[in-house]
DNA sequence: CGACCATTTGATCCCCATCAACTAAAGTGG
DNA sequence: CCACTTTAGTTGATGGGGATCAAATGGTCG
């Protein structure tokens, strides 16, 4: 019943604005959910990776697309019609639960980012940013942890709320103390315990 | 098979950190989801009312409530455990879609508001929090809408990244334009339609 | 090689957090 | 019913984090 959506990079998925035709779960590649205000600045609300879904918000809210999922590398995806994706939830319990647990998990991570962005400053949202890009998708190389697709400062600054000015600085910075490396488009984190210091550490002199 | 919960203003209906024992649907009142960082910090990370689902989050992915939901008026919500709940939902395929439908919603607010705080200044935030307040519990009232329980500066902080005074800075301004009116854990918005000038008016020069 | 894109780095400015002091309303207890 | 405390709100002064503007460098690609 499901259509298979092969999706190069820097393609999207779907577009903002558009009605909803169809729900995705990725199965292989990366995309990053961004959303456009009305006075044109752009801001990624998440990352969608293997096993995630994408347009469940449209598709049983029958709204718009709410944000445009860019492939970040070359990624697949099955889709399925909102009947048929209905049905089948219908005839799979399980379905709807693995459904209601990936939204779960999005709800969560939307509140913490939340969070961040209310109570913490630049350089700490950027260390919680590449931590959770490790763990959604970082990959062991020798000497540190590589991020598997390609990502730019101002991705990350579309991340953390900030600009691409400030993270390229924290970032610079950072390289300077041997705890990340990178180049055009590429990161490698050298050091994620420095990271997690950095993300966690209590604020001096409270 | 549902127990019925009483909590009065100011009463938590389950704490930040403990196991999830049961979830949630709001029958009546108002609650706000605060989440508290690690370095004290607090966070208002949505509102909870009528209809809505609370502890959903913790049952599904079997980790600690995430947040505390603080009863800002008496409020009465029905508790089921992940047991009972399951099942319900297996017997009844409609309630999977009432909740999937309902974090569907969750998501893209928390996924507007993440945007707003990236993108937008402090007196936006507030003049959108004020509708978003209006829309979920706005009473109307002659000369205006009146929020429908109590509220602080502090809470609307929260509520927006921003500290009470600056909140208190701009509910001045705004009193002394007419647009809004209020005294102690009170408010009422005199001019909807100017907030929504503040709200969504293009940027200057862009 | 030339055009474009990603990144860096410096200089400046301003929004808003922070600190501090004060007013006023609402409990509270004798 | 009145001192006393507590909580909510106001307002001024100050400083800094980071946005913004500007310009240069180095990588990539057609």
């Amino acid at each position: 019943m499901a259509r298979v959506e092969r999706v190069l990079a820097d393609e999207a998925l779907f577009r903002q604005g558009d009605p909803p035709e169809a729900i995705f779960v990725v199965l292989s590649g990366e995309f990053k959910a961004t959303q456009v205000t009305p006075e044109g600045d752009r801001v990624v609300v998440r990352l969608v990776g293997p096993g995630d879904l994408a347009g469940h918000v449209s598709m049983f809210c029958n709204t718009p697309y709410p944000a445009t999922p860019l492939a970040m590398t070359e990624s697949i995806a099955l889709a399925w019609t909102h009947r048929d994706f209905t049905s089948l939830m219908a005839r799979h319990p399980a379905l709807s639960l693995a459904v209601i647990r990936n939204m779960a998990q999005a709800i969560e991570n939307a509140h913490t980012r939340l969070r961040e962005a209310a109570t913490e400053r630049v350089e700490r949202r950027v260390a919680h940013a590449l931590l959770r890009l490790i763990k959604q998708s970082g990959h062991r190389i020798d000497g540190g942890i590589e991020i598997s697709f390609p990502i730019t400062r101002h991705d990350i600054a579309l991340m953390t709320g900030a600009t691409l000015y400030t993270v390229s600085r924290i970032l610079s910075a950072w390289e300077e103390q041997g705890i990340v490396s990178g180049g055009r488009r590429h990161l490698v984190i050298r050091a994620p315990h420095a990271l997690m210091k950095i993300a966690e550490e209590e604020a001096p002199t409270k």
